[in-house]
DNA sequence: TCTGGGGTCCTCTTTCTC
DNA sequence: TCTGGAGAAAGAGGACCC
């Protein structure tokens, strides 16, 4: 979907269309928070997702900033992928605005498909999206991206060569900022430079999981299937404090109440776990966690809470707390009737 | 001075168990 | 009983994705 959350914002505000809006945090630029989607008029300002939304603040003034209502974006990703499941029941979900359709056992041209989604899209929602059309998912997804907004791309093997190639490494799925540093200080620059180094090289300097992924990748092959039906492994719960603390009754505090929220949270969806991880990330931005396997699953608040403080009595608190977080890890579906 | 929250997966090291 | 090793599980950290 094309700035989603903004445009789910401007659809159910007129008044925004055509304006700079900005989502992210609770709406407050003065507070801590970054950028979850930018309108495409923020856009121009520079400003874009995971930017700290006071630097948003100071680069358009102008700007509407309005907090992230994952209820309502919810509502509307439910509508949109059930008309993608009518298009093609075998889809994956990627988040909430983003998808895989498996269209190869459907009749239709591929194009003609894709334009059917889009209009329906609109009609029901009043919304457009980016449509990439390929051999598997790792292009489709490169596809999807190359004429946005409201853009729809085919590539197929022929097209690797010329069209990918030529693109920055960090198009790649799976490079992000440090891989594309570190590729770049070897002198790497495009997804065609990365795919003239051997595969040798590439587990040398990748290991041999990412080496090989960079190989294949590097060179449009990707054989992953579509994952249609998924399993949570862990849920969690942290929070950023406004103020860097170090006040361990407020740090206490606000892990029981986290605690809390996780423990309800997997009582709703109905998992028990047994791993606890507590998260502290300090002022200078280092992050340490502390975990503890219980001998069962739980799901009792008591004993979840009770592990939670061991883990943060491990952990030394000399600086200043920025994030404190709690995970519960190896769910377990609980038989419901 | 600024840098969210909710996840997954990978790697390396330590600890446990046989 | 001591020692060593293999393999699994746990623990910690880090990169990446939306």
């Amino acid at each position: 979907m094309d700035a989603f959350f903004a445009a789910v914002e401007q659809k159910r505000h007129p008044e925004l269309i055509g304006k700079p809006v900005v989502i992210g945090g609770d709406g407050d630029p003065t507070k801590r928070g970054v950028v979850s989607t930018a309108s495409y008029e923020a856009r121009k300002f520079g400003i874009h997702s995971a930017m700290p939304l006071r630097t948003a603040y100071k680069l358009c003034h102008d700007a509407i900033f309005l907090p992230v209502d994952y209820r309502e974006y919810s509502r509307v990703s439910k509508i949109v992928k059930n008309i993608l499941k009518e298009i093609s029941p075998i889809m994956e979900d990627v988040g909430i605005d983003e998808a895989f359709l498996d269209i190869s056992q459907t009749e239709k041209l591929s194009e003609e498909i894709a334009k059917e989604i889009k209009k329906r899209i609109n009609d029901e929602t009043g919304l457009t999206c980016s449509i990439g059309i390929a051999p598997n998912k790792l292009l489709a997804k490169i596809a999807s991206d190359m004429q946005k907004p409201d853009g729809l791309t085919i590539l197929t093997e022929k097209d690797i060569v010329s069209l990918i190639w030529p693109l920055d490494v960090r198009k790649l799925w799976g490079v992000g900022p440090k891989t594309e540093a570190y590729l770049k200080s070897m002198g790497i620059e495009t997804i065609g430079e990365l795919a003239s180094l051997t595969i040798d090289k590439l587990v040398e300097h990748f290991g041999k999981s990412f080496g090989n992924y960079l190989y294949s990748a590097s060179r449009g092959i990707d054989e992953s299937p579509l994952i249609t039906h998924w399993e949570p492994k862990s849920t969690s719960r942290e929070t950023t404090f406004q103020k860097d603390t170090d006040n361990w009754q407020t740090i206490a505090k606000t892990l029981a109440e986290l605690a809390k929220e996780v423990v309800d949270d997997m009582r709703q969806t109905g998992y028990t776990g047994k791993t606890v991880t507590v998260k502290v990330k300090f002022h200078d931005f280092k992050i340490v966690t502390r975990a503890k396997t219980l001998d069962g699953y739980t799901i009792s608040l008591d004993e979840i809470r009770k592990a939670a403080f061991e883990c943060l009595a491990r952990i030394e608190l000399k600086k200043k707390v920025r994030l404190i977080g709690i995970r519960i890890g190896k769910l377990q579906k609980t038989i419901m009737e």
